[in-house]
DNA sequence: CAGGACCCTTAACCTAGCTTAAGGAATAGC
DNA sequence: GCTATTCCTTAAGCTAGGTTAAGGGTCCTG
Protein backbone atom coordinates (compact mmCIF):
# COMPACT_ATOMS: atom_id res chain seq x y z
CA UNK A 1 0.00 0.00 0.00
CA UNK A 2 1.83 3.00 -1.12
CA UNK A 3 1.09 6.13 0.15
CA UNK A 4 0.39 9.22 -2.91
CA UNK A 5 2.69 11.62 -2.39
CA UNK A 6 5.83 12.48 -0.63
CA UNK A 7 4.23 15.07 1.99
CA UNK A 8 1.71 12.80 3.12
CA UNK A 9 4.45 10.30 3.49
CA UNK A 10 6.04 13.25 6.03
CA UNK A 11 3.20 13.04 8.44
CA UNK A 12 2.85 9.75 9.07
CA UNK A 13 6.49 9.58 9.36
CA UNK A 14 6.32 12.14 12.11
CA UNK A 15 4.54 9.92 14.11
CA UNK A 16 8.16 7.71 14.79
CA UNK A 17 9.84 9.73 16.93
CA UNK A 18 8.31 9.80 20.41
CA UNK A 19 4.86 8.74 19.62
CA UNK A 20 3.11 5.71 18.92
CA UNK A 21 4.05 4.54 15.14
CA UNK A 22 1.20 4.08 12.68
CA UNK A 23 0.97 1.24 10.58
CA UNK A 24 0.04 1.39 6.89
CA UNK A 25 -3.79 1.40 7.56
CA UNK A 26 -3.58 4.12 10.11
CA UNK A 27 -1.38 6.10 7.36
CA UNK A 28 -3.30 5.78 4.70
CA UNK A 29 -6.41 7.17 6.88
CA UNK A 30 -3.83 9.82 8.34
CA UNK A 31 -3.12 10.67 4.54
CA UNK A 32 -7.17 10.63 3.25
CA UNK A 33 -7.90 13.24 5.59
CA UNK A 34 -5.16 15.86 5.07
CA UNK A 35 -6.12 18.49 2.75
CA UNK A 36 -2.85 20.39 1.63
CA UNK A 37 -2.38 24.42 1.27
CA UNK A 38 -0.47 27.04 0.28
CA UNK A 39 -0.05 29.94 2.29
CA UNK A 40 1.62 33.30 1.17
CA UNK A 41 4.12 35.33 3.44
CA UNK A 42 2.30 37.25 5.84
CA UNK A 43 -1.18 35.62 5.36
CA UNK A 44 -2.96 34.79 8.37
CA UNK A 45 -4.10 31.01 8.88
CA UNK A 46 -6.36 32.33 11.97
CA UNK A 47 -7.30 35.56 13.44
CA UNK A 48 -8.45 36.70 17.15
CA UNK A 49 -12.47 36.07 17.34
CA UNK A 50 -12.58 32.93 14.81
CA UNK A 51 -12.46 29.66 15.95
CA UNK A 52 -9.49 27.35 14.71
CA UNK A 53 -10.87 24.91 12.89
CA UNK A 54 -8.18 23.06 11.71
CA UNK A 55 -4.52 21.61 12.56
CA UNK A 56 -1.34 22.45 10.86
CA UNK A 57 1.31 19.70 9.52
CA UNK A 58 4.00 22.43 8.85
CA UNK A 59 5.44 20.89 4.49
CA UNK A 60 7.65 23.53 3.72
CA UNK A 61 7.89 27.00 5.43
CA UNK A 62 6.98 28.74 8.80
CA UNK A 63 4.45 29.42 10.62
CA UNK A 64 4.03 31.73 13.71
CA UNK A 65 0.98 31.48 16.39
CA UNK A 66 0.87 35.28 18.33
CA UNK A 67 -1.07 37.03 20.47
CA UNK A 68 -1.70 40.93 20.21
CA UNK A 69 -1.34 43.12 24.15
CA UNK A 70 -4.10 45.83 24.57
CA UNK A 71 -0.94 48.29 23.83
CA UNK A 72 -0.67 47.02 20.62
CA UNK A 73 2.42 44.95 20.42
CA UNK A 74 2.70 41.12 19.10
CA UNK A 75 4.05 38.12 21.53
CA UNK A 76 4.70 35.06 19.84
CA UNK A 77 3.63 31.67 21.51
CA UNK A 78 5.09 29.48 19.23
CA UNK A 79 6.83 28.25 15.87
CA UNK A 80 6.22 25.69 13.54
CA UNK A 81 8.79 24.92 10.52
CA UNK A 82 8.93 21.92 8.32
CA UNK A 83 7.45 18.86 10.13
CA UNK A 84 5.95 20.43 13.26
CA UNK A 85 2.28 20.38 13.78
CA UNK A 86 0.35 23.96 14.97
CA UNK A 87 -3.05 25.04 16.23
CA UNK A 88 -4.64 27.10 18.51
CA UNK A 89 -5.27 23.96 20.84
CA UNK A 90 -7.85 25.38 23.21
CA UNK A 91 -10.29 27.49 20.63
CA UNK A 92 -9.65 23.98 18.35
CA UNK A 93 -10.93 21.13 20.94
CA UNK A 94 -13.38 23.64 23.19
CA UNK A 95 -14.84 24.89 19.69
CA UNK A 96 -14.88 28.37 21.07
CA UNK A 97 -13.43 31.88 19.51
CA UNK A 98 -9.42 32.32 19.63
CA UNK A 99 -7.87 34.44 21.08
CA UNK A 100 -4.73 34.36 18.89
CA UNK A 101 -3.05 34.54 15.55
CA UNK A 102 -1.52 32.25 13.10
CA UNK A 103 0.94 33.64 10.60
CA UNK A 104 3.08 32.82 7.94
CA UNK A 105 6.54 34.19 8.30
CA UNK A 106 7.29 32.89 4.86
CA UNK A 107 5.68 31.38 2.14
CA UNK A 108 4.58 27.99 3.71
CA UNK A 109 2.59 24.64 2.35
CA UNK A 110 0.88 22.66 5.07
CA UNK A 111 -1.23 19.76 5.41
CA UNK A 112 -4.57 20.62 7.29
CA UNK A 113 -7.35 18.23 9.27
CA UNK A 114 -10.37 19.55 10.16
CA UNK A 115 -12.04 19.23 13.45
CA UNK A 116 -14.73 16.66 12.61
CA UNK A 117 -12.26 14.86 10.51
CA UNK A 118 -9.93 14.38 13.46
CA UNK A 119 -12.31 12.94 15.91
CA UNK A 120 -13.51 10.60 13.18
CA UNK A 121 -10.22 9.11 13.32
CA UNK A 122 -10.06 9.31 17.08
CA UNK A 123 -13.06 7.08 16.59
CA UNK A 124 -11.38 4.63 14.09
CA UNK A 125 -8.26 4.38 15.39
CA UNK A 126 -7.24 4.77 18.92
CA UNK A 127 -3.40 5.49 18.47
CA UNK A 128 -4.26 9.12 17.09
CA UNK A 129 -6.32 9.84 20.41
CA UNK A 130 -3.17 8.69 22.23
CA UNK A 131 -1.01 10.89 19.98
CA UNK A 132 -2.78 14.23 19.64
CA UNK A 133 -2.83 13.52 23.57
CA UNK A 134 1.10 13.22 23.96
CA UNK A 135 0.94 16.62 21.62
CA UNK A 136 -1.06 18.41 23.99
CA UNK A 137 0.85 17.18 27.00
CA UNK A 138 3.88 18.44 25.39
CA UNK A 139 2.61 21.53 24.80
CA UNK A 140 0.85 22.13 28.55
CA UNK A 141 4.53 20.95 29.74
CA UNK A 142 6.32 23.95 27.20
CA UNK A 143 3.97 26.32 28.32
CA UNK A 144 4.19 25.74 32.12
CA UNK A 145 8.23 25.49 31.43
CA UNK A 146 8.14 29.06 29.55
CA UNK A 147 6.10 30.66 32.71
CA UNK A 148 8.43 29.64 34.56
CA UNK A 149 11.18 30.68 32.62
CA UNK A 150 9.84 34.00 31.80
CA UNK A 151 8.84 34.81 35.58
CA UNK A 152 11.92 33.68 37.59
CA UNK A 153 14.85 34.07 34.27
CA UNK A 154 16.69 37.19 33.00
CA UNK A 155 16.54 37.53 29.44
CA UNK A 156 20.14 36.55 28.65
CA UNK A 157 19.49 33.22 30.00
CA UNK A 158 16.54 32.82 28.40
CA UNK A 159 17.89 33.70 24.83
CA UNK A 160 20.60 31.27 25.29
CA UNK A 161 17.68 28.24 26.95
CA UNK A 162 16.17 29.40 23.47
CA UNK A 163 19.10 28.86 21.29
CA UNK A 164 20.26 25.71 22.89
CA UNK A 165 16.30 23.84 22.75
CA UNK A 166 15.64 25.26 19.51
CA UNK A 167 18.42 25.53 17.38
CA UNK A 168 16.28 24.67 13.69
CA UNK A 169 14.22 27.91 15.14
CA UNK A 170 16.60 30.20 15.78
CA UNK A 171 18.35 29.48 12.36
CA UNK A 172 16.34 30.80 10.51
CA UNK A 173 13.79 33.56 12.38
CA UNK A 174 15.13 36.57 12.39
CA UNK A 175 15.35 38.55 15.13
CA UNK A 176 12.67 40.02 15.51
CA UNK A 177 10.63 37.50 16.23
CA UNK A 178 12.77 35.92 18.08
CA UNK A 179 12.32 38.84 20.69
CA UNK A 180 8.71 39.00 20.52
CA UNK A 181 8.87 35.06 21.78
CA UNK A 182 11.36 35.55 24.67
CA UNK A 183 9.38 38.63 25.50
CA UNK A 184 11.92 41.65 25.10
CA UNK A 185 12.50 44.29 22.52
CA UNK A 186 14.69 43.47 19.50
CA UNK A 187 17.44 46.46 20.70
CA UNK A 188 18.12 44.31 23.87
CA UNK A 189 17.94 41.35 21.61
CA UNK A 190 20.74 43.06 20.15
CA UNK A 191 22.49 44.12 23.32
CA UNK A 192 22.74 40.82 24.29
CA UNK A 193 24.02 39.24 21.47
CA UNK A 194 26.81 41.78 21.19
CA UNK A 195 27.74 41.15 25.07
CA UNK A 196 27.76 37.27 24.32
CA UNK A 197 29.75 37.59 21.33
CA UNK A 198 32.63 39.71 23.61
CA UNK A 199 32.79 37.18 26.14
CA UNK A 200 32.87 34.17 24.02
CA UNK A 201 36.14 36.05 22.40
CA UNK A 202 37.18 36.65 25.91
CA UNK A 203 36.46 33.22 26.99
CA UNK A 204 36.50 30.81 23.57
CA UNK B 1 -29.29 6.59 45.40
CA UNK B 2 -27.95 8.57 48.45
CA UNK B 3 -24.47 9.84 48.17
CA UNK B 4 -22.70 8.37 51.41
CA UNK B 5 -21.00 11.64 52.58
CA UNK B 6 -21.59 15.41 52.03
CA UNK B 7 -17.56 15.88 50.75
CA UNK B 8 -18.83 13.34 48.15
CA UNK B 9 -21.62 14.93 47.03
CA UNK B 10 -19.48 18.32 46.69
CA UNK B 11 -17.58 16.51 44.28
CA UNK B 12 -20.57 15.67 42.10
CA UNK B 13 -21.81 18.71 42.78
CA UNK B 14 -19.00 20.31 40.87
CA UNK B 15 -19.76 19.36 37.94
CA UNK B 16 -23.11 21.29 37.79
CA UNK B 17 -21.96 24.04 36.46
CA UNK B 18 -20.28 24.83 32.79
CA UNK B 19 -19.15 20.75 32.41
CA UNK B 20 -21.47 17.90 31.51
CA UNK B 21 -23.83 16.92 34.96
CA UNK B 22 -23.41 13.84 36.71
CA UNK B 23 -26.30 11.48 36.60
CA UNK B 24 -27.09 9.08 39.86
CA UNK B 25 -24.89 6.25 38.36
CA UNK B 26 -22.35 8.70 37.78
CA UNK B 27 -22.29 10.11 41.09
CA UNK B 28 -21.95 7.04 42.31
CA UNK B 29 -18.74 5.37 40.56
CA UNK B 30 -17.27 8.76 41.33
CA UNK B 31 -17.71 8.34 44.75
CA UNK B 32 -16.97 5.06 45.11
CA UNK B 33 -13.25 6.38 43.99
CA UNK B 34 -12.34 8.91 45.73
CA UNK B 35 -10.42 8.32 48.82
CA UNK B 36 -10.45 10.86 51.78
CA UNK B 37 -7.14 12.53 53.27
CA UNK B 38 -5.84 14.67 55.52
CA UNK B 39 -2.90 16.83 55.09
CA UNK B 40 -1.50 19.49 57.46
CA UNK B 41 0.02 22.70 56.57
CA UNK B 42 3.35 22.64 54.76
CA UNK B 43 2.82 19.12 53.89
CA UNK B 44 3.87 18.32 50.73
CA UNK B 45 1.51 16.01 48.03
CA UNK B 46 4.10 15.98 45.56
CA UNK B 47 7.49 16.61 44.95
CA UNK B 48 9.77 17.30 42.23
CA UNK B 49 11.10 13.83 40.93
CA UNK B 50 7.61 12.40 41.62
CA UNK B 51 5.52 10.79 39.40
CA UNK B 52 2.16 12.46 40.30
CA UNK B 53 0.07 9.63 40.87
CA UNK B 54 -3.15 11.33 41.63
CA UNK B 55 -5.98 14.41 41.26
CA UNK B 56 -6.68 16.00 44.19
CA UNK B 57 -10.22 17.92 44.65
CA UNK B 58 -10.27 20.09 48.00
CA UNK B 59 -12.60 19.56 49.97
CA UNK B 60 -11.43 21.95 52.67
CA UNK B 61 -8.36 24.56 52.91
CA UNK B 62 -5.56 25.64 50.50
CA UNK B 63 -3.16 23.60 48.43
CA UNK B 64 -0.27 25.51 45.76
CA UNK B 65 1.49 24.08 42.87
CA UNK B 66 5.15 25.97 42.87
CA UNK B 67 7.96 25.27 41.51
CA UNK B 68 11.31 26.24 42.58
CA UNK B 69 14.34 27.86 39.99
CA UNK B 70 17.60 27.46 39.74
CA UNK B 71 18.51 30.10 42.44
CA UNK B 72 16.20 28.25 45.10
CA UNK B 73 12.72 31.06 44.61
CA UNK B 74 9.27 29.18 45.03
CA UNK B 75 7.19 29.95 41.96
CA UNK B 76 3.42 29.60 42.45
CA UNK B 77 1.93 28.13 39.38
CA UNK B 78 -1.91 27.44 40.75
CA UNK B 79 -3.75 27.76 43.97
CA UNK B 80 -6.63 25.62 44.71
CA UNK B 81 -9.31 25.82 47.82
CA UNK B 82 -12.44 24.47 48.31
CA UNK B 83 -14.03 22.88 45.49
CA UNK B 84 -11.37 23.16 42.59
CA UNK B 85 -9.27 20.59 41.46
CA UNK B 86 -5.43 20.19 41.81
CA UNK B 87 -3.10 17.99 39.92
CA UNK B 88 0.29 18.26 38.04
CA UNK B 89 -1.63 17.29 34.44
CA UNK B 90 1.58 16.40 32.23
CA UNK B 91 2.98 14.40 34.79
CA UNK B 92 -0.05 12.69 35.48
CA UNK B 93 -0.94 11.73 32.08
CA UNK B 94 2.41 11.39 31.15
CA UNK B 95 3.13 9.05 33.93
CA UNK B 96 6.33 11.16 33.92
CA UNK B 97 8.51 12.18 36.95
CA UNK B 98 7.74 15.91 37.87
CA UNK B 99 8.66 19.30 38.16
CA UNK B 100 6.51 20.76 40.74
CA UNK B 101 5.49 20.53 44.26
CA UNK B 102 2.27 20.52 45.91
CA UNK B 103 1.65 21.73 49.17
CA UNK B 104 -0.54 22.71 51.56
CA UNK B 105 -1.06 25.89 52.52
CA UNK B 106 -3.12 25.30 55.62
CA UNK B 107 -4.63 22.59 57.16
CA UNK B 108 -6.62 20.86 54.03
CA UNK B 109 -8.61 17.97 53.64
CA UNK B 110 -8.69 16.17 50.04
CA UNK B 111 -10.92 13.82 47.93
CA UNK B 112 -8.27 12.04 45.96
CA UNK B 113 -8.68 9.96 42.57
CA UNK B 114 -5.56 7.48 40.98
CA UNK B 115 -4.62 7.15 37.96
CA UNK B 116 -5.93 4.08 37.29
CA UNK B 117 -9.58 4.42 38.92
CA UNK B 118 -9.62 7.64 36.51
CA UNK B 119 -8.88 5.95 33.62
CA UNK B 120 -11.33 3.39 34.69
CA UNK B 121 -14.41 6.24 34.94
CA UNK B 122 -13.12 7.13 31.70
CA UNK B 123 -13.71 3.77 30.14
CA UNK B 124 -16.98 3.18 31.90
CA UNK B 125 -18.39 6.78 31.36
CA UNK B 126 -17.77 8.79 28.43
CA UNK B 127 -18.80 11.66 30.48
CA UNK B 128 -15.57 11.68 32.66
CA UNK B 129 -13.64 11.79 29.85
CA UNK B 130 -15.61 14.91 28.81
CA UNK B 131 -15.37 16.66 31.74
CA UNK B 132 -11.56 16.32 32.24
CA UNK B 133 -10.49 17.18 28.65
CA UNK B 134 -12.91 20.75 29.73
CA UNK B 135 -11.16 20.88 32.39
CA UNK B 136 -7.00 20.40 31.27
CA UNK B 137 -8.51 22.84 28.05
CA UNK B 138 -9.05 25.52 30.83
CA UNK B 139 -5.94 24.77 32.20
CA UNK B 140 -4.31 25.11 29.21
CA UNK B 141 -6.08 28.28 28.44
CA UNK B 142 -5.02 29.39 31.69
CA UNK B 143 -1.48 29.12 31.41
CA UNK B 144 -1.43 30.34 27.80
CA UNK B 145 -3.08 34.04 29.41
CA UNK B 146 -1.34 33.91 32.35
CA UNK B 147 2.26 33.70 29.85
CA UNK B 148 1.22 36.73 27.68
CA UNK B 149 0.34 38.96 31.02
CA UNK B 150 3.69 38.08 31.89
CA UNK B 151 5.64 39.04 29.03
CA UNK B 152 2.94 42.02 28.36
CA UNK B 153 1.84 43.41 31.26
CA UNK B 154 3.30 45.16 34.23
CA UNK B 155 2.91 43.98 37.20
CA UNK B 156 0.47 46.52 38.94
CA UNK B 157 -2.09 45.77 36.18
CA UNK B 158 -1.48 42.10 36.57
CA UNK B 159 -2.47 42.44 40.23
CA UNK B 160 -5.45 44.42 39.59
CA UNK B 161 -6.55 41.64 37.33
CA UNK B 162 -5.34 39.12 40.00
CA UNK B 163 -7.96 40.28 42.38
CA UNK B 164 -10.62 40.98 39.43
CA UNK B 165 -10.64 37.14 38.37
CA UNK B 166 -9.42 35.28 41.91
CA UNK B 167 -11.72 37.66 44.76
CA UNK B 168 -11.60 34.27 46.39
CA UNK B 169 -7.67 33.31 46.08
CA UNK B 170 -6.82 36.64 47.28
CA UNK B 171 -8.85 37.50 49.99
CA UNK B 172 -7.62 34.23 52.10
CA UNK B 173 -3.98 34.06 50.74
CA UNK B 174 -1.00 35.39 52.21
CA UNK B 175 0.54 38.38 49.94
CA UNK B 176 3.63 36.48 49.90
CA UNK B 177 2.01 33.77 47.71
CA UNK B 178 0.04 36.11 45.79
CA UNK B 179 3.90 37.49 44.86
CA UNK B 180 4.57 34.67 44.13
CA UNK B 181 2.36 34.09 41.73
CA UNK B 182 2.53 37.05 39.87
CA UNK B 183 6.46 36.80 39.71
CA UNK B 184 7.32 39.94 41.81
CA UNK B 185 8.60 40.29 45.23
CA UNK B 186 6.48 40.82 48.36
CA UNK B 187 8.33 44.06 48.94
CA UNK B 188 7.13 45.39 45.43
CA UNK B 189 3.61 43.87 45.91
CA UNK B 190 3.48 46.09 49.18
CA UNK B 191 4.51 49.07 47.10
CA UNK B 192 1.78 48.43 44.46
CA UNK B 193 -0.93 48.11 47.39
CA UNK B 194 0.21 51.06 48.68
CA UNK B 195 0.15 52.95 45.70
CA UNK B 196 -3.40 51.84 45.16
CA UNK B 197 -4.67 52.61 48.28
CA UNK B 198 -3.55 55.89 48.03
CA UNK B 199 -4.82 56.01 44.33
CA UNK B 200 -8.31 54.99 45.17
CA UNK B 201 -8.63 57.57 47.88
CA UNK B 202 -8.02 60.30 45.74
CA UNK B 203 -10.25 58.77 43.28
CA UNK B 204 -13.13 57.43 45.39
C1' DC C 1 18.73 49.68 -11.51
C1' DA C 2 16.19 52.19 -8.27
C1' DG C 3 13.28 52.45 -4.29
C1' DG C 4 10.86 50.39 -0.56
C1' DA C 5 10.36 47.46 3.14
C1' DC C 6 12.46 44.99 6.51
C1' DC C 7 15.97 44.12 9.60
C1' DC C 8 20.02 44.84 12.64
C1' DT C 9 22.71 47.69 15.52
C1' DT C 10 24.32 51.62 18.65
C1' DA C 11 23.87 54.86 22.12
C1' DA C 12 21.77 58.12 25.59
C1' DC C 13 18.44 58.36 28.75
C1' DC C 14 14.68 56.62 31.67
C1' DT C 15 11.78 53.52 34.84
C1' DA C 16 9.92 49.25 36.81
C1' DG C 17 11.08 46.27 39.83
C1' DC C 18 14.96 43.93 42.78
C1' DT C 19 18.08 43.86 47.00
C1' DT C 20 19.11 44.62 51.49
C1' DA C 21 18.03 45.86 55.98
C1' DA C 22 15.14 46.63 59.67
C1' DG C 23 11.03 47.29 62.74
C1' DG C 24 6.35 46.12 63.88
C1' DA C 25 1.95 43.28 63.44
C1' DA C 26 -0.28 39.14 63.20
C1' DT C 27 -0.67 34.05 63.60
C1' DA C 28 0.28 29.25 64.59
C1' DG C 29 1.13 25.99 67.74
C1' DC C 30 2.03 24.51 72.09
C1' DG D 1 -2.03 32.73 77.09
C1' DC D 2 2.83 32.81 75.49
C1' DT D 3 6.36 32.51 72.30
C1' DA D 4 8.33 31.74 67.80
C1' DT D 5 7.51 32.11 63.37
C1' DT D 6 5.68 34.11 59.69
C1' DC D 7 4.00 38.17 57.49
C1' DC D 8 3.68 43.12 56.16
C1' DT D 9 5.68 47.47 55.39
C1' DT D 10 9.18 51.26 54.53
C1' DA D 11 13.05 53.15 52.49
C1' DA D 12 17.60 53.71 50.09
C1' DG D 13 20.31 52.30 46.49
C1' DC D 14 20.85 49.60 42.21
C1' DT D 15 20.17 46.91 37.67
C1' DA D 16 17.70 44.90 33.93
C1' DG D 17 15.43 46.17 30.39
C1' DG D 18 12.47 49.76 27.79
C1' DT D 19 12.24 54.03 24.79
C1' DT D 20 13.54 56.96 21.33
C1' DA D 21 16.20 58.23 17.55
C1' DA D 22 19.21 57.43 14.03
C1' DG D 23 22.26 55.12 10.50
C1' DG D 24 23.25 51.28 7.51
C1' DG D 25 22.65 46.70 5.35
C1' DT D 26 20.00 43.50 2.53
C1' DC D 27 16.65 41.80 -0.15
C1' DC D 28 12.52 41.86 -2.91
C1' DT D 29 9.83 44.16 -6.56
C1' DG D 30 8.64 47.30 -10.25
Amino acid sequence: MKLPTSPLQLVSHYFQRGYFPLNAQEAEALAAYCTRRQIKRRQLLLQTGEICRHVYFVVAGCLRLYAVDTGGKAHNLQFAVENEWLSDLASFYAEQPSGVFIEALESTSVLQISHDDLLDLFVRFHKFDRNFRILIERQYLQLQDRLLQSISTPAEARYRAFLAQYPHWAARLPNTQIAAYLGITPEFLSKIRRDQASAHRRQP
